[in-house]
RNA sequence: GCAGGGGUUCCCGAGUGGCCAAAGGGAUCAGACUGUAAAUCUGACGCGCAAGCUUCGGUGGUUCGAAUCCACCCCCCUGCACCA
């Protein structure tokens, strides 16, 4: 028999992870009372997660950690129409063969997170394409959406506005999202007496719709719960940066960049963050908090978050290797690395790209950091060039030698006859390797 | 379909014949200060090292000269109408 933890609730709560939830104190007695199966959903609209959807896929796993059973649920079916709540506009539908490559991806991605070895309360993935792929048009009508009100639908604050606003609209396929996503809990009531849905608040509509058709079905008793949408204290998006999406997949977003991501956070915001995405208890990170406060300067924080996170997503492996760029460049000196820490700093992700000696000539400086992606036009270069700003290897780079990228990239500059680590502005580092 | 309004550089938004690569704000980038923060201040912000080149929904025209004027086309919004 699996051990509850019957503090998870009130754990949930005290991070700040609870939302809404359907029943008050209904579910928190349910919680505690018995090992339960719940249920989360992740759409496969890019080729990874990003950390957006960290909160419910690591809200999955604190409820294993509870002694509960999860289900991640990789919506192989939702992912061909697209889910309205809450967008602006139509999005686009991609194609199925690129939804059902996205789906193995997410499988594989989701899988590491969760544990599926721990006997009565093992994890399961699960794709809703398995049980609405071979339904029919007719079947569906009549016994899913003959339970929803079209009124009822209308009504959600989730389309509202684009059943409100003028020229803005809603297609029928994405209107009909709402009935699929509620099948599902229906479904996974029916199949694994699933009986908790969570999700981003975003979902509380489409989860809502699932638990009334879950009663209407088979008359069951479900619950749901929302988490947070994660913001930030200066109203800014969380989880952009100004490379784009923080992804979860290495490939898209190396653990390094992923450490710096963390490591930014701003102090508004770094104590709610180690609650959200950590989980270290709330006492250690009250006391990281006091200590913090006690000591003047540069907190601690963003360091533990930085690292916790690292560790979750990509391992220790992963970690260390971000660990060991952020050590040579922001605090060593280039000068203590050898060659073996500079192919490693390669390897770990460190951005960089290999030139042709012969070929420095054909480019300026500027073009060169602007094609290694350093900046965004030339301009930018300049002005850093200006402002001394920009360095190989330890030396400024006159705003003159803009002309002369050979001379920048000069052999007796070079870090082992090859090597050339190029820095513009404080935080922008490429490793450049000429041959 | 008819009538009216509108499409400007990443976003918002000025600009109605030359002084416009185009006000102002936001975002972004760099510098100072700092903690690889925040706030603040400074600079940059179509592309180009530069000469110069390319922009204001599209095409063509008027003009010495057009984001600005004309014609046609495309798209969006508002109202009205139509819907066998």
């Amino acid at each position: 028999m699996t051990t509850i933890d019957a503090s998870l609730f009130d754990d949930l709560q005290k991070r700040g992870l609870i939302a809404q939830t359907t029943g008050g104190d209904v579910l928190a007695d349910y919680l505690a009372s018995g090992s339960r199966t719940l249920y989360s959903g992740f759409d496969p609209t890019a080729d990874s997660l990003h950390i957006g959807h960290l909160v419910p896929l690591l809200a999955l796993k604190r409820f294993q950690q509870a002694g509960h059973k999860p289900i991640a649920l990789v919506g192989g079916a939702t992912g061909l129409v697209g889910d309205p709540s809450f967008k602006a506009a139509e999005r686009k539908l991609n194609t199925p063969d690129i939804v059902a490559g996205w789906t193995d991806k997410l499988k594989a991605q989701v899988s590491r997170f969760i544990d599926f070895d721990s006997g009565e309360n093992a994890a399961e993935v699960v794709n809703n394409l398995d049980w609405v792929g071979d339904m029919n048009v007719l079947d569906f009508l009549r016994d899913v959406g003959k339970h929803f009100s079209v009124n009822n639908m209308i009504n959600k604050e989730s389309v509202k506005q684009r059943i409100d606003r003028e020229g803005a609209g809603i297609s029928f396929t994405e209107f009909t999202y709402m009935l699929l996503q509620s099948y599902d809990f229906a479904e996974l009531y029916k199949r694994h007496n699933c009986t908790l849905q969570i999700g981003g608040s975003d979902q509380w509509g489409n989860i809502t719709g699932g638990i009334d058709l879950a009663r209407r079905m088979y008359s069951g008793e479900t619950y749901g719960m929302t988490l947070p949408l994660v913001t930030k204290s200066d109203g800014t998006k969380f989880g952009k940066t100004e490379s784009g999406t923080v992804w979860l997949d290495p490939a898209k977003t190396s653990p390094y960049a992923f450490y710096q991501f963390w490591l930014a956070t701003a102090d508004a915001d770094v104590y709610k963050f180690l609650r959200y995405f950590t989980f270290l208890p709330l006492a250690d990170i009250a006391a990281i908090e006091e200590e913090d406060k006690a000591a003047q300067g540069r907190p601690q924080a963003q360091s533990v978050l930085a690292r916790e996170m690292t560790a979750l997503i990509h391992g220790e492996q992963g970690l260390q290797a971000a660990e060991r760029i952020t050590e040579a460049l922001f605090s060593g000196s280039l000068d203590q690395l050898d060659e073996s820490d500079l192919e490693q700093l390669k390897l770990d992700g460190l951005p960089s790209s290999e030139l042709a000696r012969d070929q420095l000539g054909d480019k300026t400086l500027t073009q060169w950091l602007v094609d290694a992606e350093m900046a965004a036009s030339g301009k930018q270069v300049k002005d850093a060039l200006g402002r001394g700003a920009v360095t190989i290897n330890g030396a400024a780079i006159s705003f003159e030698e803009n002309l002369d990228a050979a001379a920048c990239f000069a052999a007796e500059r070079a870090k082992f006859g090859r090597f050339y680590v190029a820095k513009l502005g404080k935080k922008k580092y490429h490793l450049f390797q000429v041959g």
